[in-house]
DNA sequence: AATATTTCGAACCAAGCGGTTCGATTTGCA
DNA sequence: TGCAAATCGAACCGCTTGGTTCGAAATATT
């Protein structure tokens, strides 16, 4: 062909209609089968044949929406990463009582992130950052990432009330989520555990960190008031 | 073909020959080029074409060792959980200062499970084990659970000694293994961090680690001992 | 040198892959 | 109702997959 018909350029001069690939519905439709097959056999072995048939969307249309089967698969793990991490965090905003409020956040986050379901996509994650290292480092970054200067945050403005003596606030934080964890997360990744841990086991983990954590860090001052709040 | 011939049968009957398959150079060899494929590419995006071409090996002799892609892969990662867990937990064998100890072999442990090597190679099991749950069981239980299990036997000796004081020993003991790693596992599972922590950041975070650890469970016999050894 | 057996390497199989194309069909706004 | 746009769905592309087969070549023991 030597001359192009002007069409083409013209297929941007839209009515009041959507444009092609840009219904928010089609679009989750679309992503709510990806998520069933990439969970299920990770990303290596789905195929977009698989995700058609699950999502009951041709697969032309999904060639719409995303230019192939990584960015789809990207755009996944990024909601994944949205709903999983959403609504975590917010027990630290308001400061009561210092072990309570340790032992609310390390259970609510250890409960989560041991899940079947986040266990799954994680494991999802793990296998595709392989070959795709940015990918589960986007994932980490704005997932656990954020948790962690959220309990970075935290145990600040408890120094700063003298509740806690930290020298190293990062590590600190670390060590009080890992604390949390105390294995289960290593025992779920690895399926050696096939089931979510039960929520007693979790609460008696996340009590027992805790404990640790306020016996290393934890001020007189804390001391103090929990004695005295006790006696109360 | 109505007629076998008894050939077949008679294949069982070997001279002083090595037996099909059983060559353990050969083997070895197959496991080699595995190695690189399946660790590089993962489960799935690896190739038996590939490990034939790595492995230097024609695709019909591989197929004589192993039975089949999942055969050959778990033999791998047999193979690979043995020397990564090699030689580990020597320095818990000899009971001389607790803290020098305990530092001596987080830092080990941490080094170890954080090296670029060994976190490629989790991450491959992790990947497949979403499909094969039994092969991250297998390789968590032989591996992990083992260092696991003796760090508990270490820790009991330190509490009969009057060291520690321990209410539940597995659970501290999964708490001084986090204490150790301290989030620098996750970081590199997922690929935020793209290279393996310095010694320095190790014995720093193993340091701190073993601190908060004892402060925890060490008694005052562990105190004043220690303050002894300072004054020497 | 003769012999038994392992290894090689190429060919073959049906199946599925990701990706693309395009005319038919459905959809929904004007 | 008319019409433009989005969606469908099937076909097609070249290529690779795991697995198998088999005669030729290499190998070592007798």
């Amino acid at each position: 062909m030597v001359e192009t018909t002007a069409d083409s350029d013209l297929l941007d001069l839209r009515k009041g209609r959507p444009a092609a690939g840009q219904d928010p519905v089609k679009r989750a439709q679309i992503i709510e089968g990806a998520r069933r097959v990439f969970i299920d056999k990770g990303f290596e072995a789905a195929s977009m044949n698989d995700i058609t048939r699950e999502a009951g969307v041709s697969k032309g249309t999904i060639y719409v929406y995303f230019a192939n089967k990584e960015e789809l698969f990207e755009a996944l793990i990024e909601e994944e990463r949205g709903t999983i991490f959403k609504n975590m965090y917010e027990v630290l905003d308001h400061f009561d009582d210092l072990r309570k409020t340790l032992v609310k956040f390390g259970t609510v986050l250890s409960a989560k992130i041991t899940s079947a379901k986040v266990i799954q996509a994680q494991r999802t994650v793990v296998g595709a950052s392989d070959r795709i290292p940015e990918l589960g480092a986007r994932f980490y970054e704005r997932g656990p990432k954020r948790g962690h200067d959220k309990v970075m945050v935290f145990l600040n403005e408890a120094v700063e009330r003298g509740l806690l003596k930290i020298d190293d606030v990062d590590l600190a934080a670390y060590q009080f989520t890992e604390l949390c964890l105390a294995g289960l997360f290593r025992q779920c990744i690895f399926s050696y555990r096939t089931k979510a841990p039960s929520q007693a086991e979790i609460e008696h983990v996340v009590r027992s960190g805790v404990n640790v954590f306020l016996k290393a860090y934890g001020t007189e001052k804390l001391a103090a008031e929990e004695r005295a709040s006790e006696s109360a």
